[in-house]
DNA sequence: ATTTTTAGCGTACACTTGTACGCCAGAAAT
DNA sequence: ATTTCTGGCGTACAAGTGTACGCTAAAAAT
C-alpha cells in the first residue's frame, strides 16, 4: 500500500509547522526560535528536523508563505463582500482585523520578517505585501479611471497604514483596538480624497 | 585628583554603547546580540560588563534612549529650515533621509525596537514616536486651524508613512532610495489635500 | 522473498551563552 | 599613611545550541 509514509510525513511536517507557529508570539519571535524547541514541540528527535527542512529558515519562509497566501485568501473573500455591501475601506478594514484575531501568529511571522534579519524573509514578505498593494492599485485605477502610478501611490499608503495599525493593534485589547480601526478609516479616507483634489494639481503642473 | 576613575568609567561605557551600535546592522539584530560579543568588540572582559549595565536590555534601552534623542534634535532643526525654506514636506522628507545615511544604526535599533520581542523596547520606541506625533500635530492644528482631534489623525498618518518609508530605504542604493522619498513626498501630500477636503464631510455630517 | 529506501532515534562533539565568585591594582576617602 | 571602594580580569560552570554519524524498523520497490 504505498503512500502511508508520505502521508505520515507530511503529518509530522505540519506537526513542526504548528510548532513553529505556537511559539511565535509577542515576546518570542522567530530570531529567537531553536530548532531543538521546535522539534520538542513537534514530538520528534532534533535531528530528524532535518528530514523536512534543511533549515530553521527554510521552515521559516514555509511560515511566510503559508501565511501569505492566507492573506491573499482573506482578501479575496473581502472584495466579494465589497462587491455586495459596498463600503471598500469598512469592510477591508473589518476583514484584516478578523484576521488578526482569527490567525494571530499568522499576522506575527508577516511583521517579524518585515523586519527582520534575513533578507530571504524581509524579500518574501515585502513580495507579499506587493501582491496587496498591486491588487488594490488596480481596483483603484479602474475606479477613479486613474493612471496606474497615480493609483499605485495610493494604494501603496494605504496599504503600508494598514499593515502597520496592525503591527499596533494585535498587542491591544479589544477596546482600544476599535479606536485605531476608526483612525485608520479615517486615515485612507483623507487618502482617497485627498486623491481627487490633487490629481488635478499634478496634472495642471 | 578625583574624577579620573568616573573619567574612565564613561570612556568605557561609550565604548560599550559604541560596541552596540557597531554591531547592529541588516543582518544582526538585536535580539541577536550577545553580551559577549559586544564586551569582546568594547574591549573588555565579559563580567566587566555588568559594571556599567545589569542586562543587555538595559543597554539597549539605553540605545533606544539616544537614538530617539538624536532624532528629535534633527526634527528641530528641520523645523528651523522650514521656517527658512517654507517647503514644510521637502524639507522635512529630506532631513529625514540624510539621518538615515549618517545615522544609520540609530535608526536602524528604532526600527528593530519597534517591532522586537521586548515591551520595554517597543513602549520606547512607542514614546518616541509619540512624541513626532504630537510635535507634527501642533503644528498641523495651528497652520491648518483644525482641531486637534483632526490634526493628530493626520500627523499620525504621515509620521508612520515616514517611518515606513525610511525602513524600506535604508537598505537600499541611492538612486532607489530618490523613487521612495518622491512617492513619499506625493503620499504626504495626497494626506494634507484630503485634510483639506474631508473636514467639511465630517463637520457636516 | 529479497533488497532498497527512509523517517526517526540516540549518542556525541565542539561551541557559545550568561553569570557567580574571588582576586587585584589603583583611585578616592579617611 | 592607611583604609575603603571599585572597575576590570580570569576561572569556572551549567545550560543550551546546531549538527555529524550510525543504527533500526518498517514501508516500498524489486
Amino acid at each position: 500500500m504505498p503512500g502511508v509514509r508520505a502521508q505520515q510525513k507530511e503529518k509530522t511536517r505540519r506537526a513542526l509547522i504548528q510548532a513553529a507557529f505556537k511559539q511565535l508570539s509577542a515576546n518570542h519571535d522567530f530570531s529567537n526560535l531553536s530548532l531543538r524547541e521546535v522539534a520538542r514541540e513537534a514530538g520528534i528527535a532534533p535531528t530528524s528536523f532535518y528530514r523536512h527542512f534543511k533549515d530553521l529558515d527554510e521552515l521559516g519562509l514555509t511560515l511566510v508563505d503559508e501565511a501569505g497566501l492566507l492573506l491573499r485568501q482573506l482578501m479575496r473573500s473581502a472584495r466579494q463582500r465589497i462587491a455586495l455591501e459596498g463600503s471598500v475601506i469598512n469592510t477591508s478594514i473589518e476583514t484584516f482585523m478578523d484576521f488578526l484575531t482569527t490567525h494571530e501568529s499568522e499576522f506575527r511571522i508577516l511583521l517579524q520578517a518585515r523586519s527582520g534579519t534575513s533578507d530571504d524573509f524581509r524579500a518574501a514578505v515585502s513580495r507579499e505585501i506587493m501582491h496587496f498593494i498591486a491588487e488594490l492599485s488596480d481596483y483603484i485605477s479602474q475606479s477613479q479611471k486613474c493612471s496606474h502610478d497615480f493609483a499605485f501611490i495610493q494604494a501603496e499608503a494605504m496599504v503600508k497604514l494598514v499593515f502597520n495599525a496592525g503591527a499596533e493593534v494585535i498587542d491591544m485589547a479589544e477596546e482600544q483596538r476599535r479606536l485605531v480601526a476608526d483612525r485608520l478609516a479615517i486615515q485612507l479616507r483623507l487618502i482617497t480624497n485627498g486623491a481627487a483634489v490633487t490629481i488635478k494639481q499634478l496634472s495642471a503642473s
